[in-house]
DNA sequence: GGATTTTCCCAAAGCGTTTTGGCATCTAAC
DNA sequence: GTTAGATGCCAAAACGCTTTGGGAAAATCC
């Protein structure tokens, strides 16, 4: 059933048929009802090809899902996602998605983009200099960036959350707690956000005159088993940390159980901070010993960045372009004073 | 850059530029040349809704995901999504993701199809006489469903594993044991899963002379939340279980950390066997005591969806329409002998 | 009552591909 | 030396929608 067969079926021009269901103001209103009930009864739909090869718009929004055999999926995808879809699904928009290695994010940007599948595109994993900025400024296709890149110009619409303040106001805490040996297990070391993170903790750090020493630093995917590795790698240390920060709850979730392991108590042995994305899997304050956190959800930054995005194409409503998300800092069991005697 | 432009500029008609990309034989070899490197010199990328217009193929697998306020991002999906795209990004497939209401699933299939953006359906999170099975037979967009329904026909196309025999097996490896009181946490009871994994257990206990007791099952969102709680549920009963069986190692999680906070040890004063997807954030042999598991890879399963739908819509192989995977069962630490006296 | 606007509808021209049906030219065959 | 078949190319017709540029009838105005 096309529309051809629609508008014969009810003795009309497609003009007219197509005008009554886009909501057009020149269509009387008694015709304009006989239309949506032979809609209805038909079962009708339009062609989306069909409809985006003619008005150019496409009702979509392409992402790229970074996949290689090595890579592992990332949790904190999925929940980004489930935001993005919160939102999308309010306008009857869908995501396009594309897998690319990650070598070729670039190339497999340019090539969504120029197949004319989407509106609008989503970047994220940013890195430093990342080359996808300038290639998405010199298209004409709305984009939004999650996260920021790193050592270029910051003119471009992102939404990112306040990495560097997060991790220095953890820090500071556990300074002012008394630490004097700070640990920190954190993302990717390509990825910004890693970068800001160590930035503020250093920060913080050095304040106090304290230093973050490089043996306790570690970068890797955000896995239980990372974060375990991490922890059970720093407590062997000569002069171990009695703090450690972790970049997502569920590299804290091996954290911990190494912490455990060792037969160090949290929250008095050895004070731990991590950062919450609000993942419904797994909350910080259902550990055993209640987490302290930096918090920001990553489900409500999905469903902003969506908003934003079709507003743009739709033209709805003007939004701001550029965001920066303070998080919170939420103190609970897993923090405490120094051990004395360290 | 368009076809017309193209073909103008290389002073060739539209068909035979055409022609010369898609690989027809009909066209000189030296032509199909001069055509491919103005295509990389003009960076042409032949527009997807033309092309979608033209030929009635899209490129991509459609799938509904779940979304709605109450219901959380589900860390299986994300691992499944990983899988599927494994396999996509060698042929140059994508995937158009619509976000819709549970409530709603049978019509936004419906339009999905109908929209003519996909070339083909992934059905997931299957229910009791499913009724989008019966609605994409009426159609003939090739569809392949992960998991199975019940209750009605299974002559359509899916990908399963044999969760009845799965848990099955781990109820029968906990009775030869000598336990007397198991319990199920067990994923949402709408799904057929779930189902199938209570019967399995069931069928096991029974052949013991034993039976599963209604306050010995919980049924929930798969999270580390409701993990705990249940746990903590049995625990406090009568006659609490001294063995259990976990729907995730998600759920696990929850689970272990309500029996180390009741002071009991996992493995001698209770057995725990988890179903484990193989997610990569979640490791069972890195718990503190290694989990036994029954083990299939949702990724894995991801794969083969994508390879079989491919498969069907390109013509290239014949796939076996329905696949019943067995599971593994790995024995670790957490599984002992039922403590004496109980 | 004629002029002007408003209301409602239509035919036809795109949008950028693929595909159909032909038409030359060149080669091989009798 | 004509004929039959390849070979290599093209013009034009789809595909199913939106949008442009009217145009006839009805309503409103002086």
């Amino acid at each position: 059933m096309n529309l051809k067969q629609l508008s014969q079926l009810l003795g009309l021009s497609q003009t007219t048929v197509s005008r009554a269901l886009n909501g057009y103001p020149e269509v009387n209103a008694e015709t304009r009802q006989r239309v949506l009930d032979a809609v209805r009864e038909t079962g009708y739909r339009p062609n989306r090809a069909a409809q985006r090869l003619a008005t150019g718009r496409a009702g979509s929004i392409g992402l790229v899902m970074p996949t290689a055999d090595g890579i592992e999926s990332d949790v904190h995808f999925g929940e980004f996602l489930a935001g993005l879809g919160d939102e999308a699904v309010k306008h009857d928009f869908h995501f396009v998605i594309n897998p690319s290695h990650p070598e070729d994010e670039v190339a497999t940007c340019r090539r969504l983009v120029a197949s004319g599948n989407v509106d609008a595109l989503f970047l994220a994993y940013m890195r430093e200099q990342d080359p996808r900025i300038a290639m998405m400024k010199s298209l004409k296709t709305p984009f939004v960036v999650h996260g920021r890149s790193m050592g270029i110009a910051t003119d471009y619409p992102y939404l990112d959350i306040d990495n560097t303040g997060a991790f220095y106001d953890a820090a500071r805490l556990l300074a002012q707690l008394g630490h004097r040996h700070v640990a920190l297990i954190n993302g990717p070391d390509y990825l910004t956000f890693s970068k800001r993170r160590t930035k503020g903790t250093v920060r913080a750090l050095a304040e106090h005159g304290l230093v973050l020493r490089d043996e306790c630093v570690s970068n890797s995917q955000m896995t239980d088993e990372h974060g375990f590795r991490a922890m059970e790698r720093f407590l062997q240390l000569e002069m171990p940390p009695t703090a450690v920060l972790c970049s997502s709850t569920v590299l804290a979730l091996g954290a911990v159980r190494a912490i455990n392991q060792a037969g160090l108590k949290l929250g008095s042995d050895i004070s731990l901070i991590a950062h919450d994305d609000v993942l419904p899997m797994l909350k910080p304050e259902n550990f055993m010993v209640p987490l302290t956190t930096t918090r920001s959800s990553l489900r409500a930054a999905g469903q902003r960045i969506a908003r934003r995005l079709i507003a743009d194409i739709l033209q709805l409503e003007t939004l701001p372009q550029q965001e920066l998300w303070k998080t919170d800092l939420i103190v609970r069991a897993s923090t405490g004073p120094a051990p004395s005697g360290k």
